[in-house]
DNA sequence: CCGCCATATGACAGCGCTGTCGCTTTTGTC
DNA sequence: GACAAAAGCGACAGCGCTGTCATATGGCGG
């Protein structure tokens, strides 16, 4: 522990401690020369400001939470959203000199707004980050609003008020339809995700509008329900493989599900890309470790975090239009051009 | 922000501050009566001590940090390591009144060892834990010592010295030998990694023990090397099936040949696990996400990082014996028991 | 050469908490 | 009932920093 205080510093570079305290925050009306040797003493005394001393005195935490929900809670390759949600916030805080406090709750958990409410009063973060899909609970956002800390909410849904930053997603998900049918396929299906994640009505209006762009008619048949599990995805495609017109290409709406139906399709003996594609939503890690390495869809969850710490920290107010991340479609090998009719 | 100070308790409970401070920090001497006096008002008050406050006049922070290799510096799988290894620290931390401060480090950035050191005066933990594998390299392990803050390694290898937590590699790898010969399996082979791999020993003489233990004989045949990638495991195994007698059950030492295993299986179309049983090493995630699931061995990482954090608040000293967490055997599909006899 | 203002610097009082020490009760002992 | 020991409680001085305000210094016009 470094026992360095602003009192020795002041007392090798003979000044006050006021000046070396109007040197380490930048502040003005500081002769040159007197800087300089500030500096210089800081350097060779290897002088770290007490963060304890500096909040107290400022009122302020120099701190910034992450609240997400639990991974636990869900099967294992969300962490992947965790690691890049806090990588980009992160990036953001540590340019900053703030610290991140990460905060897992899980939704289900009735004590988990009791949780969070909890970690805000005890640390008392200057900003709170929230994740979907905690960011489209209104109990979770009420009870960070209530705590009287900023937030800014993770992709919150549709007709979200306050700040957020999010990404475009039935945009994206009428692109990647669109890339879809530009290969040739006209018998697309799309498998729904957990209903209570907001984004999914958006995934599957974007569905839709891309079927449209492409004149393709949509046939309810080829849209199954899942719950974003792997699970669900293997049943979902059972279901679509078993139609007497099964599709050519399929469209789940997260990347969990599309494992899964590359799971089933092995199984069913269907061979992906050759005689079905296979596009996902959220380009978590295992889409690029799986075989074939899946076609999907780029959440920018990294630039989305760091965005939303920026302005946290920086106080920005920011325009709708500067929060919109842009998505991006990600081909890899699961997709590929139709070949012959079923 | 809560504006509720000390005082404002102690007006309202009508006793001084330092009886306040007591009562909050659970300390003797304080009258019953009182004490609930004191409580009721900080209920009342919804009170909240001001953390920068308490660190300032106790010179501690209250903060542990955790050091890992920066997921985005690994082939992706390991994010879950890093999701594991921080709800175990966190649970320990929650549970005492610690934050959690998290510090990715890419090892092969010569920046990260100087991120170390100025995160720790920045921030100034009370401990750090630190992950492999940064926990057994050297002048990572010194720039935390040197900056005389209590590190906790976690897996630190062979001839560790200081404080660490590990897990039994040739216990579990016993334990794993024998689970495979409890299925009847008498020809189980062993797949070696990468000689670097400090755990690689461990893993081998595990395998051999729970040979000797089943009452089998060794046959240096059925022991081969990898290098700890799916490529090696791949032909790991075409030499294995390629043995006049071939085993019908193998032991990788880690997952990622395991997976290479299950490759050349299929090539061969030889099927797992009813002709041959296939067991991994590590749990990652890709474990359960190939097909089929594997059988492996899940180091207890959320355990082992939730122990260090313990013994760095709870100051515990802690025998070697205590800081060896078991691992534990993960049966999913990839094995079964022996049916009939090559 | 004086006054005036902008610039540069320092003294000092907190920020909200804990540690020390001293004073006042209570409790225990014979 | 006297007296020591222990328990209960409060006053006050920091912890290391920043904000405020006072003071010192230098430059410049008249």
């Amino acid at each position: 522990m470094s026992k360095i205080t602003i009192t020795d510093v002041a007392r090798r570079a003979n000044v006050s401690i006021k000046t070396v305290s109007r040197v380490v925050n930048g502040e003005p009306n500081v002769r040159d020369g007197t800087r300089e040797r500030v500096q210089q003493a800081i350097l060779d005394l290897d002088y770290r400001p007490n963060p304890s001393a500096r909040s107290l005195a400022t009122q302020r935490s120099y701190l910034v939470a992450l609240i997400y929900d639990d991974p636990d809670a869900y099967e294992a390759p969300s962490c992947g959203y965790v690691v890049n949600l806090q990588q980009g916030l992160l990036a953001a805080c540590n340019a900053r000199g703030f610290d991140l406090l990460i905060h897992p709750a899980n939704y289900r958990d009735p004590k988990a707004l009791a949780s969070i409410g909890k970690m805000i009063a005890h640390a008392r973060p200057e900003g709170v980050v929230l994740a979907a899909p905690l960011s489209n609970m209104p109990d979770v956002v009420a009870t960070v609003e209530d705590s009287g800390t900023r937030l800014i909410r993770l992709s919150p849904g549709p007709c979200a008020t306050g700040q957020f930053v999010e990404t475009d997603d039935a945009e994206a998900a009428q692109a990647m339809t669109s890339y879809l049918a530009s290969l040739g396929h006209r018998r697309i299906a799309f498998v729904r995700g957990h209903a209570k994640h907001a984004a999914v009505q958006q995934r599957l209006s974007g569905y839709k509008a891309g079927l449209r762009a492409a004149g393709l008619d949509l046939d309810p048949a080829l849209i199954v329900d899942g719950d974003n599990s792997i699970a669900s995805g293997e049943n979902a495609a059972a279901q679509l493989l078993a139609l007497e017109q099964p599709p050519t290409a399929v469209f789940a709406a997260n990347d969990d599900m599309a494992a899964g139906i590359l799971r089933t399709a092995s199984r069913f003996g269907v061979s992906v890309p050759e005689q079905l594609s296979v596009a996902g939503f959220d380009d978590i890690s295992l889409a690029q470790q799986i075989y074939p390495a899946l076609t999907t869809v780029r959440q920018p969850l990294g630039a989305m975090a760091e965005r939303a710490g920026e302005m946290i920290i920086d106080d920005l107010q920011g325009t709708r239009g500067d929060n919109v991340i842009p998505a991006e479609i990600v081909v890899r090998e699961s997709t590929a051009p139709l070949t012959r009719q079923h």
